[in-house]
DNA sequence: AAAAAAT
């Protein structure tokens, strides 16, 4: 079934056609026809289900009635993070191309003047982060009483970030007639008592487990050493012995994202980088080059871990486990998209055992070990494996470390009986790759 | 235990 049968009109349908699009998602499917009637909906969905177009295409034919009015939006979304905030105002860019719809974009790290001018102006579509937005309704550039469609996305998402507080306090400031439509993975329960509480008779509409990964991903597991070059070290093999048109490489930490974005610059691979300390000027720019193909890996924190669009993605690349497990479902989920083939190689450390038993526990299943010679943990000498025996008592931490022989000179060495030259992070570091750091 | 988001 094509998108011609939904009731979207043909303006839209040229739109969506040019973008290449010929048919709708389930989501899509059913959403578009329930949202053009009015309907309030609840979509239980990840990303890569095609939601957004779920929401963005219908709310375009809905809104090309009518006009703006100054500072009052007649419709708002909401978006936890500010690229996605940004990659939805540039769907509604690309299938509104046919309509005259005003649009801002309220989020932070962002001059005001701009996003002021816009809302004097009255805007049909306005998309925000929840601070931004309260922070213009304080100032009383924004009035929220002539919203017509109110969206909030990544509801479980906003939640783990603690933001349901501001998404209550803007659903209250929300004209009594109001279309609402709340996307969310899970269903935890304070995001089920925001929808209980502010959706009228919604249609809801569940899409795909949210625990399962695409079939089209292959996953690794590659067991390291935990110290910080032979991790890098794996990496770069990783990345060399493997097909990698396309990677992102994901760290549990700011400060990790840094040093390997910087090792693999050093090493001679076209690589950017992006989190959330980063200014969002630069984080704009970075996915920007990476997404026309001008850099080939994107050293990342979580910021990019749900939502990310970019096509083309054939390899993911986990330098740590992640510490939530449903974050690596995001994670990998960069690759494999819509049908295409990907690959997913995940380090783990013996340091990393409680994270990557909670991530095997919730996938159900084990992921395939990739062997990587010469990079992994030397085996516990002197003592057999330990005998993990949880029954639930915690154990005093017997006899803390006796390696405090571990000395420093030990670690500034080559674990392994390494050939390669040793590049470190200091002498070789060109002054051009120093400029930011300080 | 860390990341994100308002300044």
């Amino acid at each position: 079934m094509g998108f011609e049968f939904l009731g979207l009109s043909e303006q839209l349908l040229a739109a969506v056609e040019e973008a290449g699009y010929t048919e709708p998602t389930p989501i899509q499917a059913k959403a578009i026809p329930a949202v053009l009637q009015g309907k309030d909906i609840l979509g239980i969905a990840q990303t890569g289900t095609g939601k957004t177009a779920s929401f963005t295409l219908p709310m375009i034919d809905i809104l090309s009635q009518g006009r703006a009015r100054a500072r009052m939006p007649r419709s708002l979304i909401l978006e936890p993070t500010r690229e996605l905030a940004a990659q939805v105002a540039e769907n509604f860019e690309k299938y509104g191309k046919n309509h005259k719809l005003t649009m801002a974009l309220l989020i932070g790290g962002v001059a005001f003047a701009e996003q002021e001018k816009l809302l004097d102006r009255g805007v049909d579509v306005l998309i925000a982060t929840p601070g931004r937005l309260l922070d213009h309704l304080e100032r009383g550039k924004v009035m929220l009483t002539g919203t017509e469609i109110l969206v909030v996305d990544e509801a479980d998402r906003m939640l783990d970030m603690g933001f349901i507080p501001d998404v209550e306090k803007i659903c209250s400031l929300m004209p009594p007639r109001l279309q609402s439509l709340f996307f969310s993975a899970t269903m935890p329960k304070e995001v089920k008592r925001l929808t209980d509480k502010f959706l009228k008779d919604p249609k809801e509409i569940t899409v795909s487990s949210p625990k399962s990964t695409a079939q089209t991903i292959t996953q690794k597991l590659v067991r390291v050493a935990s110290d910080p070059k032979t991790k890098r070290a794996a990496l770069r093999h990783l990345i060399k012995t493997n097909d990698v048109k396309n990677g992102i490489i994901f760290c549990n930490r700011k400060v990790d994202v840094k040093i390997v974005a910087k090792s693999l610059a050093v090493h001679g691979f076209s690589v950017g980088e992006i989190h959330g300390d980063l200014p969002q000027e630069t984080r704009m720019q970075t996915l920007a080059k990476y997404k026309a193909g001008e850099i080939q890996l994107l050293v990342a924190s979580d910021v990019a871990a749900r939502g990310l669009d970019v096509s083309d993605i054939t390899h993911v690349f986990n330098y740590d486990v992640p510490n939530n497990p449903e974050d690596y479902i995001h994670r990998i989920g960069r690759t494999g998209r819509a049908g295409r083939e990907g690959w997913s190689f995940t380090l783990t450390t013996p340091r990393d055992k409680k994270y990557l038993d909670a991530l095997l526990k919730m996938l159900g299943k084990d992921i395939p070990e990739e062997k990587l010679e010469g990079f992994e943990a030397p085996e516990p000498r002197g003592r057999k494996p330990r005998q993990q025996k949880d029954d639930g008592a915690k154990q005093p931490p017997a006899e803390k470390k006796s390696s405090s022989r571990r000395s420093r000179g030990s670690r500034d060495r080559e674990p392994r009986g390494d050939d390669k030259p040793v590049v470190g992070m200091g002498d070789h570091v060109p002054a051009f790759l120093m400029r930011d750091a300080k």
